[in-house]
DNA sequence: GCGGACATGATTTTTACGTCA
DNA sequence: TCTGACGTAAAAATCATGTCC
């Protein structure tokens, strides 16, 4: 029994599958599917500034879509285009708009770039199928909304997912792979807590059991020390018979004439060696 | 400026489950 | 009723990129 109560005792739950099935969850979402990447570039967008960086000589085509006063030729800004070759092979010209320069400068003045951000996100969606891989990152305000939905619940059925996308400007499938993310990473999380939990209580317990151990030694050798002391205990006393190991009083047997009785006038001696099964 | 550690968005593979013929 | 094919969502594993120190 012990080991279950211990586990118990633990008050940990591994959180495999501690994530319960939310009750959203739902049929499957094919029609968002096949729309997922027809979103619309709508004109929202139209009065977003690019913060310029630099970017291979292809960005040109991925500028089109803003303000024409905004569009820049940033092949020709960035000039030398000689080692951009390589970038934009692997980055699809506007997923530059998330460097270095671009994230600091949102960190330091804050809303100004989330547009940006967004703008760029956007351009992901279009460009989605040319690109293997780009990353975006999320703005602290994409990220605080995330965060505030995913507390409420951890998966999101079809049309949360699509508000929350419309809400913050990305496309669905963005918003579906953050919380794949973070159910994974909350998982991971936990998990850890719960391995350190696991340990303290192996150690508390393998500590308690040398405790226990050592008593156990102690009262052994206690025994050995008074056991001449323990055979001279008068009958009263209860007695437990080394072969059977029933314990045994002096009422037992109810009779004057029975040698355990406790109104015996003379002290019984238990002898464990001549009456090995004296009290049964 | 470089390199390693880390965070995190994206992709691919695996698994579980429901539906339908 | 059973079964295999198929589609889907979610999890798991992994990759890739950006940031920080």
């Amino acid at each position: 029994m012990g080991d279950l109560e211990d586990v118990r005792n633990t008050g940990l739950a591994l959180a495999l599958g501690s994530h319960e099935k939310p009750e959203n969850h739902l049929q499957p979402d094919h029609q968002e599917k096949k729309k997922g990447k027809k979103e619309k570039f709508s004109l929202k967008y139209d009065n977003l500034f690019p913060s310029l960086t630099l970017g291979p000589s292809e960005v040109e085509t991925t500028t089109t879509y803003l303000l024409p006063d905004t569009k820049m030729e940033v092949g020709k800004v960035c000039g030398e285009s000689v080692d951009l070759q390589k970038q934009a092979s692997s980055v699809s010209g506007v997923s530059s708009f998330s460097n270095s320069s671009s994230i600091k400068q949102e960190r330091e003045s804050g809303e100004e770039e989330v547009e940006v951000e967004r703008v760029s996100s956007r351009v992901n969606d279009e460009d989605e199928e040319a690109s293997p891989r780009k990353k975006l990152r999320l703005t602290k305000q994409q990220s605080g909304v995330l965060e505030d939905s995913f507390k409420e619940h951890a998966t999101l059925n079809p049309k949360q997912k699509k508000d929350l996308a419309e809400q913050l400007n990305l496309r669905p499938r963005q918003v579906e792979v953050w919380f794949q993310n973070r159910r994974a990473r909350t998982k991971l999380k936990q998990t850890e807590v719960d391995c350190e939990l696991l340990k303290k209580r192996c150690e508390t317990l393998t500590e308690e059991n040398k405790r226990l151990q050592k008593d156990l030694q102690e009262l052994k050798s206690l025994r050995s020390i008074a056991a001449p002391f323990y055979m001279k205990l008068p009958a009263a006393t209860l007695t437990l018979c080394p072969s059977c190991e029933r314990v045994s009083s002096a009422g037992d047997a109810g009779s004057s004439t029975n040698p355990f009785s406790i109104g015996a006038p003379k002290p019984h001696f238990y002898n464990p060696f001549t009456h090995p099964s004296a009290a049964c």
